[in-house]
DNA sequence: AATAATTAATTAAACGTTTGTTTAATTCAA
DNA sequence: TTGAATTAAACAAACGTTTAATTAATTATT
């Protein structure tokens, strides 16, 4: 029954989301996931492999879908930028989760090897933005701008909002039981912000007076 | 001889911003430190009261350092954010190991009431920020921009930058013995990006041709 | 179709480490 | 001589992992 495997998937993307991978324990995981302590180590050989299994397996079922909108021809380039937004931001909110524990394993950086997959599996995101953005200064309908850290501030921005929770209840001025990345109208919020960001930034004349 | 405790602060904030609070033991630091494994202890209570005086100690270094650029009213509001961008860069470039150990704490969440109090410590920065760009919506400087959200790009922007040198070097397409933080032109870089950025983003009217 | 043989799944218990912390003795300084 | 600083050793608890036994499911054989 593989069902089993990946209900401990399940349970481990939310264990290892709230209390990290040191933090979690394997009679935590099998506990909240109700089997035996020594059931992960028969499917998974060791809690390291576990999450290296969750992590590709998570990584490749969302790949590829941002180089769809880099290569279609009948979109201009803030349109495509647009859209990325758009992709991006529902795609993070909606596995925020796991988004925090790769994040989380990307920042304290120990198992080297699997820091590396997490940031070679982010990667093609990443360029898929780059490219959209090259190509829209090289038609002249973007500015010249800094390309890398342009994308870095898309990311970041997104980043900087759903990664802490109890930072983003004291920027938004909420309570603590207040849910944001649960509020679609927070989601728009985060999605007009991004585009109107990258529109003021990327676009080559910006008179929107209001 | 007090200088002993700081030693140990200082190996700790090393230790802690590499292999995170969980993967740090009393031992490896005790080692590191060249003390005894009891000493942390006796100085400080336990591994969770120390990281609390470390967090508490540096926080308390860098207070208020923004609020002195909000209150100063000789400068524009665009100058005051360009001042706020410089300050902020400058003081996350140098101190970038203990920001990293405090934004894994704020991630991970774990312990509560530590986390608040970084939470906290945190907040004021984004308040001083927040001064200065309601301010220049009201003075019709700015744009009527979302002055939450805003303040999250600027933040996210040098986290998405700083907190993982791993996915950094890819987004630079640098190699591996490459360090961002140490390099003066790229900290150069990311002030010039993130103050284009809000500039055009903030400011009326932007006619930047090229 | 029924039974035997074989493999897979599951369990409770134990393993050896490592963890943070404490103790009790000793050294050092005032 | 008193109190603080420092030490080596030990503590119990928690950790990831393994073992060995048992149950369930699958396959092969009659």
């Amino acid at each position: 029954m593989t069902d089993k495997k990946e209900h401990i998937i399940d349970i481990a993307i939310e264990l290892f989301a709230t209390k990290g991978f040191e933090g979690t324990s394997i009679r935590d995981l099998a506990a909240a996931a109700d089997v035996n302590v020594a059931m992960v180590n028969y499917y998974f050989g060791s809690k390291e492999k576990l999450f290296e299994e969750l992590v590709q397996r998570k990584a490749a079922s969302s790949r590829n879908l941002l180089t769809e909108i880099a290569n279609d021809s009948s979109l201009t380039a803030i349109e495509k930028i647009d859209k990325v937004i758009e992709l991006y931001v529902e795609k993070i909110f909606t596995n925020r989760k796991f988004h925090r524990v790769i994040h989380q394993e990307l920042i304290t950086n120990q198992r080297e090897t699997l820091t590396r997959n997490i940031a070679d599996s982010m990667f093609p995101n990443a360029l898929s933005m780059k490219t959209i953005v090259e190509e829209g200064i090289r038609n002249k309908e973007f500015k010249n701008v800094d390309v890398q850290l342009t994308i870095a501030s898309i990311l970041g921005t997104i980043n900087q909002i759903l990664l802490s929770k109890t930072f983003c209840l004291r920027l938004l001025d909420k309570q603590e039981d207040y849910v944001p990345y649960e509020d679609p109208k927070f989601k728009k919020r985060v999605n007009d912000h991004l585009k109107e960001l990258m529109r003021d930034h990327l676009l080559k004349i910006t008179n929107n007076p209001q």
